[in-house]
DNA sequence: GCCAACGTTGGC
DNA sequence: GCCAACGTTGGC
């Protein structure tokens, strides 16, 4: 790694379902922690995010599943305090207050698309080649996104 | 609601 | 450390 990475902008996508938080929410609360991510890999990249990184906010598990605006990093990663909620959906019985294990970072508001990108655009276009997004069977709810895709989607809203 | 793809768990 | 069984994700 160059020693100048460190303060480059990075760009990344996060999926959420639209009936449980949708950008409307976002858009609403201007800034939330984004918890309940429980998957490893996931939440790695969530510890590799810096302040100001920018985020595509995809819909998933909807009827149109589609990247549906732009929000920004504005924490870095801490405990996930829904680890510890007994009450809450995202309870983990093995963590604790000493040992952490889930993470999350707050993401704050940006803006939204006048027109979503649905995936099957995303999927048809030749200069997208190679998302993590498109991929069949793609489950990972938090994955990078490379400068040239997140410019590319932007430079053609 | 179906089901394929994927991640995680746990027995051995 | 393998891998079958299981649970979950998410497009359709």
């Amino acid at each position: 790694m160059k020693w100048y990475n460190n303060f480059m902008k990075k760009y990344w996508l996060m999926k959420t379902e639209p009936s449980c938080f949708s950008i409307d929410d976002l858009k609403e609360e201007k800034q939330t922690a984004w918890s309940g991510v429980r998957n490893y890999q996931a939440r790695n990249f969530m510890r590799e995010m810096s302040l100001g990184d920018e985020v595509f906010i995809y819909h998933s598990s909807c009827a149109v599943p589609a990247i549906v605006g732009l929000g920004k990093v504005v924490t870095k990663a801490y405990p996930d305090k829904t680890q510890f909620d007994k009450k809450d959906d995202h309870y983990d019985p093995k963590s604790t207050k000493e040992k952490p294990i889930w993470d999350n970072v707050d993401i704050g508001y940006m803006k939204t698309f006048k027109e979503p990108i649905t995936l099957s655009a995303l999927k048809f276009r030749g200069d997208l080649s190679g998302m993590l997004v498109r991929e069949q069977g793609s489950r990972l709810s938090v994955q990078p996104v490379s400068e040239k895709h997140f410019k590319s989607i932007l430079e053609n809203l």
